[in-house]
DNA sequence: TTTTGAGTTGTTCGA
DNA sequence: GTCGAACAACTCAAA
């Protein structure tokens, strides 16, 4: 009898999950593994490790009541798939949009053509395959608004409706002799064990969370989404990275909601998603590097201890210190907020955008390399549709604007609590009588800026202008 | 092929 | 306090 195998890559669930819905459907065993390849997250995914670890659990769990198995195994992907020949096995797994998984998604096909295994692979979590997006002469776009027209009306056009769902297999076996148990594949520091106190890591709370930011806030999306001390957003970025849940199913729910703004802007941001993806599949190098080359010549300084501070929370700017410090605790920040400190990294250090995006990668939940390189490009201005030069997020006015009485400020900052809302953005024009008076000395107890607003603006524009010589 | 309109998220300055 | 203009020039998408 075949046993039908599972890969489970970023797909930790059992809803809309088309490779394992096929198993089940099609094996009376099915084994799901999962493939930890040390190298792939060592040092570079740190607080993904945690996310996974704890998928792990949970769809484990829920695995077992449909009688299959998820074996955990510690290797190189292409290690293992060269060991399977002679296996009666049947192998599925749904595609993963960023090259190197695709790369090494070729090179696994050839080993099983090779070895005479036979394979499936399913659409992954995404509403469209970038290949199916294309401009009418073919090429990919480059600029989100015709690009997500165009998705919108192609996805419109064939919303899957398959609503079939896992069904229980006759037998439960252990076929790789892996263990299955506890794997420890949680990083060295410790700092993670926080994450526990924010997130509850299953495909039920991806379900729980999205009902109640349908019933409750999608409405109000458009609005309070740009508000970091409101629960504006979804939340659910994680759990769609980590496939907890497919994003057909989130725009299948929406798309029963009453339609208005907020859930258009909802919807938007999911095209963001899929616009990133297909920009480093048509443009790989901008893993790498800047996608307009013109930013090579880009007089980026090398600057250890701002960047530490940049990191730390310890910049002297409120709004920025507020949003790394709220990453640090939870693994997650708001969207504005990492505008703001993207724009801080790029405009005002003058730091090279590659190291803000090596530390998102590190300190996310959410992290997606699609994503997180499309974004930090925006950022830099250096990107597919680029910012225009002068766009420099005044991190004062930013704070003012959308953290008005200086809640989110507070709760992540928590040594400027005694500070009056008027100076919570600029804390160092309070007078220094009334610092000492509420025990809050800047350049003691809380830094000083590291850089002056008006004079990085100026030298970032500068910067900018050497860009256009030549 | 040429032309035209548009392009995620902002800030500053001066009236 | 509010509002509009200026901040460049270029590339992209589509007609």
């Amino acid at each position: 009898m075949t046993v039908g195998i599972v890969w489970i890559k970023d797909d930790f669930r059992l809803e809309n999950n088309s490779a394992l819905i096929h198993a089940s459907k099609n094996h009376d065993t099915v084994s799901a593994i999962y493939i930890f390849n040390k190298e792939f997250f060592d040092n570079r995914r740190e607080a993904q490790k945690w996310w996974i670890s704890k998928s792990l659990e949970s769809f484990g769990k829920n695995l077992n009541i449909y009688n299959i198995n998820l074996e955990i195994i510690i290797s190189k992907e292409v290690d293992f798939f060269s060991k399977l020949k002679g296996k009666n096995i049947n192998l599925y797994w749904n595609k993963v949009y960023e090259p190197q998984q695709l790369n090494l998604d070729r090179k696994i096909i050839e080993m099983l053509d090779n070895n005479k295994i036979h394979y499936k692979l399913f659409k992954g979590n995404v509403l469209n395959e970038y290949q199916s997006i294309t401009k009418k002469d073919g090429t990919p776009f480059k600029v989100f608004s015709p690009f997500w027209r165009h998705a919108e009306q192609i996805y419109l056009d064939k919303v899957p409706s398959d609503t079939s769902k896992i069904q229980k297999v006759k037998s439960k076996k252990n076929i790789f002799n892996s263990k299955n148990t506890f794997v420890n594949i949680l990083p060295n520091k410790d700092w993670y064990k926080k994450f526990d106190n924010y997130w509850n890591v299953s495909e039920e709370e991806s379900h729980v969370q999205l009902k109640h930011f349908l019933k409750e806030r999608i409405s109000k999306y458009g609005n309070d989404r740009d508000f970091p001390s409101l629960n504006g957003s979804s939340k659910l970025s994680p759990y769609i990275r980590n496939g907890q849940i497919n994003v057909n199913t989130i725009w299948q729910k929406c798309s029963k909601v009453n339609k208005n703004i907020g859930v258009r802007k909802y919807l938007n941001e999911l095209g963001w998603r899929e616009f990133s993806h297909s920009l480093i599949n048509y443009f790989p190098q901008m893993l790498k590097g800047n996608l307009r080359r013109e930013f090579d010549r880009f007089p980026w300084e090398k600057n250890k201890k701002n960047l530490e501070a940049w990191k730390k929370g310890l910049t002297g700017y409120p709004i920025v210190d507020a949003g790394m410090r709220q990453m640090y605790e939870t693994g997650w920040m708001h969207n504005r907020i990492r505008m703001v400190v993207g724009s801080f990294l790029v405009k005002h250090l003058r730091i090279n955008w590659q190291e803000g995006e090596r530390h998102f990668r590190n300190c996310l939940l959410d992290f997606n390399e699609a994503n997180n390189v499309a974004q930090w490009q925006w950022v830099a201005g250096c990107g597919a549709d680029a910012a225009p030069y002068f766009r420099i997020f005044n991190p004062i006015l930013q704070g003012e604007k959308f953290d008005k009485n200086g809640d989110y400020v507070k709760k992540w900052v928590p040594e400027l609590n005694k500070y009056p809302s008027k100076y919570i953005h600029k804390p160092w024009e309070l007078d220094l009588k009334y610092q000492k008076s509420i025990d809050t000395v800047i350049g003691k107890d809380y830094p000083e800026p590291i850089v002056i607003h008006e004079e990085a603006r100026k030298k970032a524009l500068d910067a900018f202008k050497s860009l256009k010589k030549n």
